[in-house]
DNA sequence: TGCTATT
């Protein structure tokens, strides 16, 4: 009955990386997103556009991943109820509750979909309590209340679920989440009413060794409790022998005065007081005026990230002042980071704090599933984070191996990096974090014109049964910055199959690799690491004439000793700017399949990452000039830093990873077009999906070809990697 | 008189 919070911690992080897959199916994106994938596969020919077109029509229509899902709408749509067997007496009794109901129900939301989430903290946004909440289902609407005045969050908000299920999910999940210095309650929103406001309350006068237990049964014969507190001291933990009630309706707690204001409790030698309680905004310390500014621009736009980041530190700021513990590990650590964009707008250091935009800390080796939710949990207990994001495939929705946690305070974010490298989550172990200023990786990039862009695509083709076996493979090809890197590892799982191959032949500008392997039994993605930098998983090729399959994060080939054939693969990868783009044309006839061939270089290690990482820390500058010297050298570092993830991206090492891009796909009309199209020239509009979905029917009554494609797609330094950033 | 609880 009584809604206590809780400060368990949920036991999430093992379900989102190992079992996740599950939730993960069973939204509807992701389930769409793999037909649309096939899709697009067996789409034949349309045009190939280029890598920028097709990146722009992804961002246009992204919402191409409803293929194939008719038949179960349909199946979905039969199941009517036809339970009209009341009798007449019922039916009066419903109707008599239905009534009820409506009197309550102004076309408020489905109660059993419509979560209500408290203790929020402040500087969340809408946007991220939507990507929090949508890991569980898709989200019918979203609300951040503010204030009307100032538009400051007032630390709670709405969510209502198409689905009563994954309302009910997200509650089991989410409800009792520390995100920062909250610990967020969720629970199924009353229908709003008049008669639900107003009805808390505020005792005092109650014995210090009163619980809140004791407090719930003083109360409860009154009224439906909703919530009930006793304020403890902060150092001491003792009661302060004031606590709040809140009712379920109004005249409950109206009730509750009359019968218990001046009343002495048992056991109690005082009087209680019980009286409503203030409203909590009316008595609040005024809000610093540049936060009460800026907050409401927190509402507008689409960006995770913190579209002012200046705002939501001096939310932050002013929130840490109210909450201690928000900064309880500044004293631990003293380092310090030179790149503050308030700083270097204002060319000063306030105090002896530095107001930041946010700590970027970048997160390596999270698994498909991954959903923000863990990340949250993950980075929360170390203080403020102002936003999370996974890094998702556009298409297949899983997480493309990493994300990026942002956090107000430099110290904790520090700490947050210590703690958590080399942290196993699931069965990875993660393996970078970094801490970069915002404003300094928008800087370094720009100064740099780094590659923002490397894809990697992993992908893991079952073939069963077949001879002929196929499979398409998209690449997502990012060409923001008219640089971009292609990684594309294919792992392939064939059974029963003699006489599928594997058969690459990449050109490029600096160098051409020619690969020629046997199918292949690789290594399940669930249990390879992508970033293997602690294990240094060095992939393995034993077949005569394959090159190493020089990526520390994927390939693992196991071959079986058959010969190759059918060798009418070709990947051409064109090369520019000394940074590889993907631009790949595949010409598969019949039996072919493609894996993975990272051309030439052996796998090295990425653990020296982990080195950069520290790097970005420094020392606080004594003067300005100590300031601009730390700010220059971290843009360069940083700079070094990014170029290091795309080396190691590519497994390559060293130089040779910015030339090595082999992108290899394979076609799989099984007896349609031969030409397969990299994932640049395969749009993302609905158009080509109906087509995809006709292809995929004729593969279908195709025997030779069957298509299980788990496309599992990496990157770094994706395009909407900026979008998020800056 | 609170981890700002009803759009």
């Amino acid at each position: 009955m009584v809604e206590g919070q809780t400060v368990v911690q949920q036991q999430q992080l093992q379900s989102a990386s190992g079992t996740g897959s599950g939730t993960a199916a069973a939204g509807g994106a992701t389930t769409g997103g793999v037909a649309n994938n096939q899709a697009q596969q067996n789409g034949g020919a349309s045009s190939a556009a280029t890598a920028v077109a097709a990146a722009a029509a992804a961002a246009a229509a992204p919402a191409a991943i409803v293929n194939n899902t008719a038949a179960n709408n349909n199946n979905n749509n039969s199941n009517n109820n036809n339970n009209n067997n009341n009798t007449a007496a019922t039916n009066n009794n419903n109707n008599n509750n239905n009534n009820n109901n409506n009197n309550n129900n102004n076309n408020e939301p489905d109660p059993k979909t419509n979560l209500i989430v408290n203790y929020l903290p402040q500087t969340m946004s809408q946007d991220e309590i939507r990507s929090l909440f949508v890991s569980f289902g898709e989200v019918e609407s979203c609300k951040l209340i503010r204030d009307k005045v100032t538009g400051q969050s007032l630390g709670y908000g709405f969510v209502n679920y198409v689905k009563q299920e994954d309302a009910e999910k997200a509650i089991n999940a989410l409800n009792g989440l520390r995100l920062q210095n909250k610990t967020i309650k969720v629970s199924i929103a009353r229908p709003s009413s008049e008669s639900i406001k107003g009805a808390n309350l505020y005792v005092s006068g109650l014995p210090k060794n009163m619980t809140q237990s004791d407090l719930e049964s003083l109360f409860s014969p009154f009224g439906k409790i909703i919530t009930s507190r006793i304020l403890c001291d902060n150092i001491t933990g003792l009661s302060k022998g004031v606590g709040f009630i809140r009712f379920d309706q109004r005249f409950e707690a109206d009730r509750a005065i009359k019968e218990l204001n001046g009343t002495t409790p048992k056991n109690s030698t005082e009087p209680i007081t019980v009286k409503f309680a203030n409203n909590p905004s009316s008595n609040k310390n005024s809000m610093q005026p540049l936060a009460a500014y800026i907050a409401p621009q927190n509402t507008r736009g689409g960006r995770a990230f913190p579209a002012n980041a200046a705002a939501g530190a001096a939310a932050a700021a002013a929130a840490a002042a109210i909450h201690p513990n928000a900064g309880r590990y500044s004293s631990v650590i003293s380092r310090y980071s030179p790149l503050a964009s308030d700083l270097i707008t204002n060319g000063m250091i306030q105090g002896n704090t530095i107001t930041s935009s946010g700590w970027c800390i970048f997160v390596y080796n999270l698994a498909p599933e991954t959903e923000e939710n863990v990340l949250w949990q993950l980075f929360g207990p170390f203080g403020a984070v102002q936003s999370v994001k996974v890094i998702r495939d556009l298409q297949s929705n899983k997480c493309k191996g990493f994300g990026f946690v942002t956090m107000t305070n430099y110290e904790e974010a520090v700490l947050a990096i210590q703690s958590l490298n080399g942290y196993t989550l699931g069965n990875r172990v993660l393996q970078l974090a970094a801490v970069v200023n915002a404003n300094a990786a928008a800087a370094a990039l720009a100064a740099n014109s780094l590659v923002l862009n490397h894809n990697n695509n992993n992908y893991n083709n079952h073939n069963h049964n077949n001879n002929h076996g196929n499979n398409g493979n998209t690449i997502a090809a990012y060409d923001q910055f008219g640089k971009h890197a292609n990684h594309n590892s294919n792992h392939n799982r064939q059974h029963n199959s003699n006489t599928s191959n594997t058969c690459n032949t990449s050109k490029q500008k600096q160098h051409t690799t020619t690969s020629c392997s046997s199918s292949s039994s690789s290594n399940n993605r669930h249990t390879q690491p992508l970033l293997a930098a602690a294990t240094k998983a060095t992939a393995t090729a034993t077949t005569s004439g394959l090159s190493a399959t020089a990526n520390n994060r994927q390939s693992k080939l196991t071959t079986k000793g058959n010969s190759c054939s059918n060798n009418n693969n070709t990947a051409t990868t064109f090369t520019s700017n000394g940074i590889s783009s993907g631009n790949n044309s595949y010409h598969n006839n019949s039996n072919n399949n493609t894996s993975s061939h990272e051309g030439g270089a052996t796998a090295s290690s990425s653990s020296s990452i982990l080195k950069t990482s520290t790097k970005f820390i420094y020392n606080k500058p004594q003067n300005h000039f100590e300031l601009l010297q730390q700010q220059l050298q971290l843009q360069q570092e940083f700079a070094q830093f990014l170029t290091n993830v795309a080396n190691s991206a590519t497994g390559g090492g060293g130089a040779a990873a910015s030339q090595n891009h082999n992108n290899n796909s394979s076609s799989n009309a099984a007896s349609g077009s031969n030409v397969a199209r990299n994932a640049a020239g395969n749009t993302h509009s609905a158009l080509s999906s109906t087509t995809a979905a006709a292809a995929g029917n004729k593969n279908n009554n195709n025997n030779s070809s069957n298509n299980n494609n788990n496309n599992y797609q990496s990157s770094f330094m994706p395009s909407h990697w900026s979008n998020w950033f800056f």
